[in-house]
DNA sequence: CTTTATCTTAACGTTAACGTAAGGTAAACT
DNA sequence: AGTTTACCTTACGTTAACGTTAAGATAAAG
């Protein structure tokens, strides 16, 4: 398991400018060692910048993938208070991801809806689908 | 069913404000009819606002919501180039879409992990669950 | 007939998330 | 020696998606 990544090895591997990796650092999303003035990235910023990159494909904000990545820290010495806070937070992601899931699987079907209308449309390249009597049938 | 709403109407119902109604009219994602100056939505628009919505809850941006709202319409007369086109456009949506569901999982299977560790770290208030062994048990 | 609510247009302001350009350093080819 | 390559900092620019006054029209209610 490598350990140490140069900015540019990170930018590559999930396609983004290391003006956005830069950018996460001023934000404090990341905070990479220096040696010199140049930029050494661990493995941990590395997940930490996987979970940033998957976040934002997921549609969250910097703000709210800094939540979650915060919660994954055993940031240690938290007292019950804040567990349950923290727990509460959860469970308001948590619903969010399921109404994204719903969202999601409605959005899907739509598509499948025109894509089959669309087939339908096209002159028959295969034995796909045929309409008959209003109804697809095989 | 009906088939007229305000402008208020429907910010209250999406939970948007009426700004923002404007503002998609301004950039054509809505076309409502007037009645003198004054705004009146067709159900017609009412679903086009609700797939926006929709689309932002999934992270979609303005245009890609656009985008596949324009592809409902039954824009008509489209010939088969066009068709394929929309074939294309619409299986790359389907691959965002499922790689986005692949990503909520992966987060939510985190997110459970953080709150189990959270409930471990909680003293038992119910028979929830106990580590034993370092492994989690009934 | 004035107050209150709801609508309108117009236009400048704001925030997030970077982009882009300018200029500097240091190691590595040629 | 020169130049390409990869890194750096600073700082202004940009786009999306509205927010926020401002100023006025209209219609129902008291």
């Amino acid at each position: 398991m490598k350990s140490d990544y140069s900015i540019s090895d990170l930018a590559k591997e999930f396609d983004i400018t290391t003006r956005t990796i830069r950018f996460y650092e001023e934000i404090g999303l990341l905070s990479p060692k220096r040696k010199g003035s140049t930029r050494v990235f661990s493995s941990g910023d590395r997940v930490r910048l996987k979970l940033i990159v998957r976040g934002k494909r997921i549609g969250l904000s910097l703000e709210e993938s800094r939540e979650i990545i915060e919660m994954y820290e055993p940031n240690n010495k938290k007292n019950d208070r804040q567990i349950r806070c923290l727990l509460d937070k959860i469970g308001e992601k948590q619903e969010m991801l399921e109404q994204q899931k719903r969202d999601i699987n409605l959005v899907l079907k739509d598509l499948k809806n025109i894509e089959t209308v669309c087939r339908d449309a096209l002159p028959e390249s295969r034995g796909e689908k045929k309409v008959v009597n209003g109804r697809t049938s095989s």
